[in-house]
DNA sequence: AGGATTTGACCTCA
DNA sequence: TGAGGTCAAATCCT
């Protein structure tokens, strides 16, 4: 126990020091990662110590603890994310995929953490059972067998330009139907990750305005974006084909039949390798967003971030340093697309 | 010409 | 059986 301790206060004091030198490390993404990686994997040691001590008790208390510092990195990354928003678009695709992830894997929920942080909109990720519930409790509950986890929120309609499409949100979409909606004054409309055929990206996304509130969308995001692209142009190979989980696979696991909508194994902390495996990335965004009417964008003011989200990813990835990888990769990629364009 | 949108028909599932 | 979701031909747009 005291080896725990030990670790925990070497965490405590590495997060202490990075939280010093956030503001020149904000500019510095390869030193910053450096730091993150280095507090992550103290702290994804000490809680696998905590995990699987015999003291349950003192596991309780430690877990605790953990959490505590969790989101006290969660806290320190938000200052930095902040003025990133690009950032804070590949992070948030990447952390469904983690999030996802864990609940396959029977890990810790971390669903508490995540709304305490939520931000101006209301956003939540929920089992699409959830949803369906929650949504039409009158109705009968629908639920399509491939569903899986769904991300959940409502967005203002922009105050100036077309105020009938929701605002942007960093990726491309391609509108495939609309439907009237029972009990609903405004219709539903569907759309799919433009990137859909060729490269397997299985993201979609449903908007609809709210009967009591219409300038108000509710947008729902069914699945992850498997592509990694700007909205013009690929920057990555499709995934490989060993990613994909075989029904077989998802049916050996434990998760509801909810979190199965994807078909991709969007998480690179599974397999232990994140090479090749980076595909829970954005499909769109790139700063020009040049695709569709629908190919929007939320800034940072328009959204806050579950930042926490963050601290999530880097905690439950257990030391792995495969998902900050591609967070830091993907920024610094975007980040140097921007520099050339500018 | 090629990609996006519209919209009626069809499919799925509780 | 019917509501929600998807398909695909027609149409629009650049």
């Amino acid at each position: 126990m005291d080896e725990i301790i030990s670790l925990i206060l070497h965490g405590c004091e590495l997060a202490r020091e990075l939280g010093k030198d956030l503001p020149n490390l904000a500019t510095q993404p390869n030193s910053l990662f450096n730091s993150l990686e280095d507090i992550t994997k103290i702290f994804g040691s000490a809680k696998e110590r905590v995990l699987h001590s015999q003291d349950s008790s003192s596991s309780s208390y430690l877990h605790n603890t953990l959490t505590l510092e969790h989101q006290q990195i969660g806290t320190s990354v938000e200052q930095w994310l902040r003025p990133n928003p690009q950032a804070r678009d590949i992070i948030q695709t990447q952390l469904a995929a983690d999030r996802n992830e864990a609940k396959i894997s029977g890990g810790i929920d971390i669903r508490g953490s995540e709304a305490a942080v939520r931000g101006s909109q209301a956003v939540d990720v929920v089992p699409a059972s959830d949803v369906n519930i929650a949504s039409s409790r009158s109705q009968r509950p629908r639920q399509r067998k491939d569903q899986g986890l769904i991300s959940k929120m409502t967005v203002p309609a922009p105050r100036i330009g077309n105020t009938e499409i929701p605002p942007e949100d960093g990726f491309t979409w391609r509108k495939y139907g609309q439907k009237e909606i029972i009990n609903s004054r405004f219709p539903r409309s569907y759309y799919r990750c433009t990137h859909q055929k060729l490269y397997n990206c299985l993201a979609k996304k449903l908007v609809q305005r709210l009967d009591d509130d219409p300038s108000t969308f509710e947008v729902t995001y069914r699945g992850e974006h498997t592509c990694h692209m700007s909205a013009t142009a690929p920057s990555i190979l499709p995934p490989a084909a060993d990613h994909h989980i075989t029904q077989d696979q998802l049916a050996a696991t434990t998760e509801s039949p909810t979190s199965r909508w994807l078909s991709m194994d969007v998480n690179p902390i599974r397999g232990g390798s994140s090479s090749g495996g980076m595909i829970g990335g954005s499909c769109g965004g790139g700063g020009d967003d040049v695709g569709t009417s629908t190919g929007t964008r939320y800034t940072g003011k328009e959204v806050d971030f579950p930042v926490m989200d963050l601290a999530d990813a880097m905690f439950n990835s257990g030391g792995s340093s495969s998902s900050m990888d591609f967070i830091f990769n993907s920024a610094e990629r975007r980040w140097e697309s921007d520099d050339k364009k500018n």
